[in-house]
DNA sequence: GGTGTATTAAACTCACAAGTTAAATAACCA
DNA sequence: TGGTTATTTAACTTGTGAGTTTAATACACC
């Protein structure tokens, strides 16, 4: 069974690390020694983080001369948040009041779940 | 290692499975029973998948007799979302120019990653 | 109290994700 | 050619996620 797409992006961005390498290269294009640089890691797991991001499509790779430069290609992102927004009315609206009741009813019938 | 939010609502959303059981909620509460229905798939694996939804807060049970009704909570959605948000511009802007130079550079470096 | 239905728990398998170290590759510099 | 730096590959360990089957629990109905 063939992962959906939507599975590549959502487990790409479901680890710290690699949500840390997103915002760094928010900032711009840079190297894999200098995205090493925060974490305490070697750079092999840095390697295998880049290429999990790449293959979700998040990240493009270039060269020059001996290194190979990460950009962020945010489109990914796009379908994530598209698949997001349909959902946001039941966070946005008057839907809560429903889940206030749950909340209520749930700790009625027992304690902690 | 505790785990982030994020971490645990993103990697709660990178299967289709609990993907499609949250869309199957967003019609309404319904039953574990009901919720296994289309899938080709063992109860006790809907139980676990709905464990995962539960510990990102994605879904909300209760009790019905023998009955334990699960309902969304979209809560967790919208953390995802406001995180995603950080990006829009880099998926929405001229930024892409950025991009389509990139795509440039690595055909010329290689083929295929 | 026994039977049927809904759900979960236990115990297990299998695959894969994340990290490691050591060695290989690639490109520059002298 | 050899040395240095940057990055990846290979081989391995460990943990965990997703699924299974079998058995236990919880509740309704009679």
């Amino acid at each position: 069974m063939t992962p959906d797409r939507l599975d590549t992006i959502f487990s790409a961005l479901a680890d710290p690390t690699r949500r840390a390498i997103l915002a760094r290269l928010s900032l711009g294009t840079t190297s894999v020694t200098e995205l090493a640089q925060p974490f305490d890691m070697s750079g092999p797991a840095i390697t295998k983080h880049l290429k999990v991001l790449e293959r979700a499509g998040l990240v493009i790779r270039s060269r020059e001369a001996q290194w190979r430069p990460c950009s962020l290609d945010a489109k990914p992102l796009k379908e994530a948040t598209d698949w997001l927004e349909r959902y946001r009315q039941f966070w946005e609206s008057s839907f809560d009041r429903l889940e206030d009741y749950l909340h209520e009813v749930q700790n009625n019938g027992e304690q902690d779940g």
